[in-house]
DNA sequence: TTGACAAGAGAGAACGTTCCGTCTCATTCT
DNA sequence: AGAATGAGACGGAACGTTCTCTCTTGTCAA
């Protein structure tokens, strides 16, 4: 079969992703990639030159989807608040899905706690970016300490996935629900 | 320099604990424990058979020293919230040091995701145990669903520590403590 | 007190495997 | 014709592990 070589790179991309996930990315090979994405050794190597360059790659990419499925699940939501709480439902509902890991960008970390490794970089940026749009989402919402709210939001967000994965259960994901609520109505004006 | 069998085994656990802990499990090579520890080849492997095996030896007394830690902090708490309340303090305290990187124990679950790993196994147990100490403090304390509240206070401690570790900063520790503390004032009964 | 002995430590070579990455070459599609 | 692909050999390094061999040390019988 002939792919155009984008299609090639994404299909890499994708069963890279799905293995790099599953079992995480130093207990998989290249060969492995290769071999499951029944690709040739060359192809590969021609789209990504080394495996940080891949595993960067798909720590990128991830976050690219959740950022697309976080503007899907918010496009019908009302006001700050209700985005807010859409982003939890979005990973609560992940965290019932079979093989869910928790967040692949606290397992870069974990896996690479180099800082100086760009997969390591990508990582905190997201994280970034995610208790950027908090505190945004926040402020709007009218809270008088959107940064504090938003870390905290951050802690019991990211709590939840790293328990969930650990103990293989959803219940912390009734609790972050329940968490978040609470510390939303502490924080929040009634709306008017 | 001659060291005792038992001495030669805590000098290796020792080392590779460190190594382990502040680069990643897989991220260490058996070659490397064994150049850092200033050991024979041979006198690691007749202490601990695979690499397996002093990685479980790792996370089992890693977390026996958590335990013993844990209750120095609390030998001096007047009662069960405080106690749990120590055990938050003794994190904070934690996430403060140098070269944190987080819990050792989410660690080795999200770099040995697989159920039949021993070193996983001992990691689902270690938590399900700390889960439970809470939940007894809990109910002693008076809390009328000791399970739930336990089950949140472990996804904020484990968020904040997660966090804290992935993002080099320790101002998840101030949410955590602040988070914990309006849970158990929303939990907990007012001591009579 | 001496001397033999077992246990364990040290040094390091070597094994087979896996890893990442390079390379060649025939084939296939456009 | 030309560019990208699949198949796979290949190298060098690192991996976990086994092995041999020497040397030290503590123990216990003679």
């Amino acid at each position: 079969m002939r792919r155009s070589a984008e299609e090639t790179r994404r299909h890499i991309l994708d069963v890279a992703g799905d293995l790099f996930y599953s079992r995480g990315v130093r207990a998989v090979g290249m060969d492995l990639v290769i071999g499951t994405a029944g690709v040739a050794n060359a192809t590969l190597y021609r789209q990504f030159a080394t495996k940080d360059e891949l595993v960067t790659a798909y720590l990128v990419t991830r976050n690219e989807d959740w950022w697309r499925r976080l503007r899907e699940a918010t496009a019908a939501a009302p006001g700050p608040r209700a985005r807010i709480e859409a982003l939890f439902a979005l990973t609560r509902q992940d965290m019932a899905t079979p093989g869910y890991r928790g967040c692949a960008t606290l397992n870069v970390t974990s896996e690479f706690p180099d800082e100086g490794h760009p997969a390591h970089a990508a990582a905190v940026a997201h994280k970034t970016e995610v208790q950027t749009w908090l505190s945004e989402q926040l402020r709007e919402a009218g809270d008088a300490n959107p940064d504090d709210t938003a870390g905290k939001l951050l802690v019991i967000l990211d709590g939840a996935q790293v328990l969930a994965a650990a103990m293989a259960t959803d219940t912390p994901g009734d609790h972050m629900i329940q968490l978040a609520e609470q510390l939303l109505d502490a924080r929040l004006p009634a709306p008017a």
